[in-house]
DNA sequence: CTCGGTGCAAAGCTTTTGCATCCGC
DNA sequence: GCGGATGCAAAAGCTTTGCACCGAG
């Protein structure tokens, strides 16, 4: 499946999804999903939100958040709190589910994917009693430069 | 080993890592090294302030800021970025290593096990070539009210 | 005595909220 | 036209920073 269907495939779902929740499908909210399938990788409210200034297009940062919270809640954009205080997202429908690997020394971002992760979440899951519904799983570790060099330039 | 033991030789540990680094052992890091090893479970910031300030201890948050992260450094403490801006610490010395589950109902964190968990380290880390120091996992699950009432009681 | 560490308060940043206006239904 | 959604700006909440003073080495 290319981009443009994903993209295409997203919005129906995200108007079936307001249509559901008899909430209203307002331009705002289709543009912001549009950008968000537009870009690659991993965003933040403010650069998503720059983005769309620069675009000329009269957004406010509230319904960005807003509509990031909807986005979130029907599944198509993932949520990730990996600093601070600054939340990330990034696209969660056509793109394989992955966790992450953050360099120390670079700050940069790696993704990874091992099915082992679902085996424990099933184990967990029926051992404390729970229906675990999704997981967050980071591992932190250092590089030496090059070798990141390497890692941001592939 | 007892708790008292635990505290003391956590005491210790912080005055080497100090000594080391050729840092000043104030009065200040020690109580509040001390006030986190006298306390359970999870905690943050400004509780650990408020509990200070109770005990009519003379401390400002920029303090309290400033030894949690030499804590954390020398892996007396672990900070973990649970909700959205809170970080969430706990003691790291004399506990074993373990991982979360956060109930999406409640908001009750309880903690597991699971080795496998070590297992993927080892392999992500030599997969991507980068050395694994530590890594966060947290399964978001839900639960029958119930159910959770007894978790909580346990 | 030096200068790293502290307390206090102000500033910084991300996120939330209040309110008048706008527009999807 | 009604009531939800938006834009704007102010407010809130956690964390960092600037500065004068204090005290560990």
């Amino acid at each position: 499946m290319v981009r443009a269907n994903i993209a295409e495939k997203a919005q129906k779902i995200f108007h079936a999804y307001l249509e559901n929740k008899s909430l209203r499908k307002t331009p705002e909210r289709f543009a912001i999903l549009e950008e968000i399938y537009t870009r690659d990788g991993h965003f933040n409210v403010e650069s998503l939100y720059v983005s769309m200034k620069e675009k000329n297009y009269r957004v406010s940062r509230a319904t960005v958040y807003n509509t990031l919270d909807l986005l979130v809640d029907c599944d198509l954009v993932t949520k990730h709190q990996f600093g601070r205080n600054l939340a990330q997202f990034e696209r969660a429908y056509g793109f394989r589910q992955h966790d992450h690997l953050i360099c120390t020394d670079c700050n940069e971002v790696h993704e990874f994917c091992d099915p082992r992760v679902q085996n424990i979440q099933t184990t967990v899951g029926q051992l404390l009693r729970f229906n675990v519904l999704h997981h967050s799983l980071i591992f932190y570790a250092s590089c030496d430069r090059e070798n990141c060099e390497n890692k941001i330039a592939s």
